[in-house]
DNA sequence: ATCCTTTATTGACTTAATTGTTTATCGGAT
DNA sequence: ATCCGATAAACAATTAAGTCAATAAAGGAT
């Protein structure tokens, strides 16, 4: 508001170019980049291990909340990890009910490699920028995470769990 | 090491710094907002959606390389969308090989809700954010998909062609 | 006319995600 | 000590999406 412009009105049209942005983004660097289809894993696959590999020791329902997918699409994809080796499911101590996910020594191997490919990846197009832009990028990013929804991350939750007791 | 500076060392943790922030962003803004599961259609189906709107009279092909996937995956998928009456097979006037691809009058309709209904959506975002940030935001996104590998929009394009002709 | 390329479809198969149901376990009430 | 409700996860079935391989049909060239 500081420009005093005629409020909504003007956020609309930076809306919809920060959305039209987002889209492009979604079709470049998130395909071509921090989308490397390597190591045969799927899209999910991936990105269950990077949880895992940020968060060790956590749970399946966990992962279902960080990525709002329901517990069956978590135990599938477990499942396939487990299938690689890539991911164990330990014991917790306490709670028999729990499993408890690590990542294997190859995992983690895995997932420091994939992490290295997309960080050159990005490194080669930051290069392709100026340093101010690169700041204002961090800044507006970080702005921008920072000012939407809260991020479902490991921390407890109420979320929409439920699940179909009867 | 923020004020660091040796050069590509920087570059690294920076890089690092937007993946993560590309990351939350994806679990937020992308989860919540670009991905409003409305009208029963699926993510595929609404991102072809859009593609259609925006591309009026554009093929299957040109639809296959925005998004880089196989013809038969489009195939599927605006199958779908031409049963729920979103959209329509045309005839090109020239080359009969070739389906010109366009939205009926509810398709049409259907993007626009759903455009009008991100929109807000993100505007609710922008919001929370001061304007010097929201400047950053955008002038640091344009850089940025400006600087990453050509988009694979409309244009004819080699991308990562190589379809299974034998 | 014959060959080659382009455009799209079809079929078979794999992976994913959702919903609904079931099993096992925990924790707290009697 | 047992029953009851809630939680953690598996299992089953359905739908969607993506792949490859093969096919068909139209366009263009020689």
């Amino acid at each position: 508001m500081a420009t005093g412009g005629k409020g909504a009105t003007r956020w609309t049209a930076e809306a919809v170019r920060v959305l039209d942005l987002l889209n492009s983004l979604g079709t470049t660097i998130f395909r071509q980049l921090v989308w490397q289809k390597a190591a045969d894993l799927t899209f999910a696959q991936s990105q269950v291990l990077f949880y895992v590999a940020e968060h060790p020791a956590c749970h399946m329902g966990d992962v279902a909340k960080a990525f709002g997918v329901t517990l069956p699409a978590v135990t599938h994809i477990v499942d396939r990890l487990e299938q690689k080796e890539l991911l164990v499911r330990g014991d917790h101590p306490a709670d028999r009910r729990i499993y408890v996910l690590e990542l294997t020594r190859t995992g983690k191997a895995l997932a420091e490699e994939l992490q290295a490919l997309r960080v050159r990846g990005l490194e080669r197009v930051l290069a392709r920028m100026s340093v101010d832009n690169r700041r204002r990028l961090v800044v507006g990013l970080e702005a921008l995470v920072d000012a939407a929804p809260q991020t479902p991350d490991v921390e407890a939750k109420p979320v929409a769990a439920g699940r179909g007791k009867r």
